[in-house]
DNA sequence: TCCTCGTGTGACTGGTCAGTCATATGCTAC
DNA sequence: GTAGCATATGACTGACCAGTCACACGAGGA
């Protein structure tokens, strides 16, 4: 989507116009985020912009394109990686139930929010982005992770992980929603703002431990809900909660 | 907050003043909101908007507590109406669960938002106001449906509703996000645009059965999660699913 | 040496906005 | 009729913005 011209950049400069791009998109909505801002940030001339892109949106689109592929593609490494070391050590080991893989996906997106505050800040914002001409970005990242949650659930139908009677779009719609807030629940709980973080470029001062046992409590949420225990069954009993 | 000016006005002048803000805010955020396309909506001065208010920020804080106050005070006669009526009609009625309070508050809650398309979307705009300068507002909307959702869980854990080990405080969290954006759960299984009801000044073309089964949905979900049902108790079995 | 072409530049245009203020209007009291 | 006050007006200011364009620069090739 970038003109050629983007693409021919040395690659430290490239680089630095990314970054700043990105710092300024998390920082502010679509409307609010100024090119005269990035380009005063970055010292050059506001012409350079209009050489490397068509206009603001194709800034925009190309800079939440790249933020939602570098996210997915670490989560999607960090999982696999998880399951093969897992398969190779221990015994033959059972495919992984659905709760384990949304535990597994939910930790290493927030660990990727952390780690990559820019990246993830960004793309939060565009999921909420209020701008009426850039609905059809949030529908696109909203219709992308529902499609992996609904493949999810899907498969956790078939194993019997999840209940038989479930609306899949329900389950999917709560599924995202307590996801995508989780940001916000961690923000709060341990007081680490993220915007902050991408100011200061920041790294992860959470434990893994605090964030491991948050997930866990938003899995059980999801497994047995907010209501007193029925006498409990063996098969729940033996779900996986190692990890 | 607003000036004495604003008080003094003829009700239908003031009526038509706040319809027309309500309106420019619940289509668009603070940003993009302008006071100049108010006023020429009006036909009216750009000036009178400063002898009635200090400043932008005055105009829209004005709103956002002048429909969070509307809203609360329609659910809380809702609720309180439907507990009455009960109450007389019937047997003396055991006070109602914790689900049953939560699904009267969320239906009545959607009900206003069907019935105040202004008034719904400018709150919902708010709790989302991406503006720095506006973290405050939907802070302060926040905390009161959490204090709100919060007394609601305490008396549900004493009255053993909810399951004793539940952390309260994530609990709320997962109601509030819930709760929030049911709406956009409705609006895209409804098919019905918020935005465009705003416009239209719109009834409500949703069937009441449908909305009362979606919350149903969701209280079911709260009630056992997504999980295989367990051995189902009696407790379960008996709570009042009437309604 | 000069030409070309990819790249960089920043003053400039036209637009929108919040907020101001000198002036006007209309109403009430005397 | 007129003085005084509350309200209405809209042209104007200063600020910011996206996007443009005529020009400058520099490296490589002839």
């Amino acid at each position: 989507m970038p003109k050629p011209t983007f693409f021919n950049l040395p690659e430290d400069k490239r680089r630095r116009f990314t970054d700043a791009a990105l710092d300024e998109f998390a920082l502010h909505d679509y409307r609010s985020a100024s090119v005269s801002r990035i380009v005063s940030t970055l010292g050059i001339a506001k012409g350079s912009v209009y050489q490397y892109f068509e206009d603001k949106q194709e800034l925009y689109l190309y800079l939440v394109t790249l933020a939602a592929q570098t996210k997915f593609e670490c989560i999607d490494a960090a999982v696999r990686g998880e399951a093969s070391v897992r398969g190779n050590v221990s015994a033959p080991s059972s495919e992984p139930g659905f709760f384990e893989r949304y535990e597994r996906t939910v930790y290493h997106g927030a660990r990727f929010d952390f780690t990559h505050p820019r990246h993830g800040t960004l793309l939060y914002n565009a999921t909420y982005e209020p701008s009426g001409e850039m609905l059809a970005v949030s529908a696109r990242l909203r219709e992308q992770s529902a499609r992996y949650l609904r493949s999810l659930v899907e498969a956790g139908l078939a194993t019997g992980d999840l209940r038989a009677d479930l609306d899949v779009e329900f389950a999917v719609f709560a599924l995202y929603q307590l996801t995508i807030s989780l940001r916000d629940y961690l923000s709060e709980r341990f007081r680490f703002s993220f915007k902050g973080a991408v100011q200061a470029g920041a790294g992860p001062p959470i434990s893994d431990e605090a964030l491991r046992e948050v997930i866990a409590e938003l899995a059980r949420l999801l497994r047995q809900g907010l209501g007193p225990v029925a006498t409990t069954t063996e098969e729940q009993r033996t779900q996986p909660r190692v990890c």
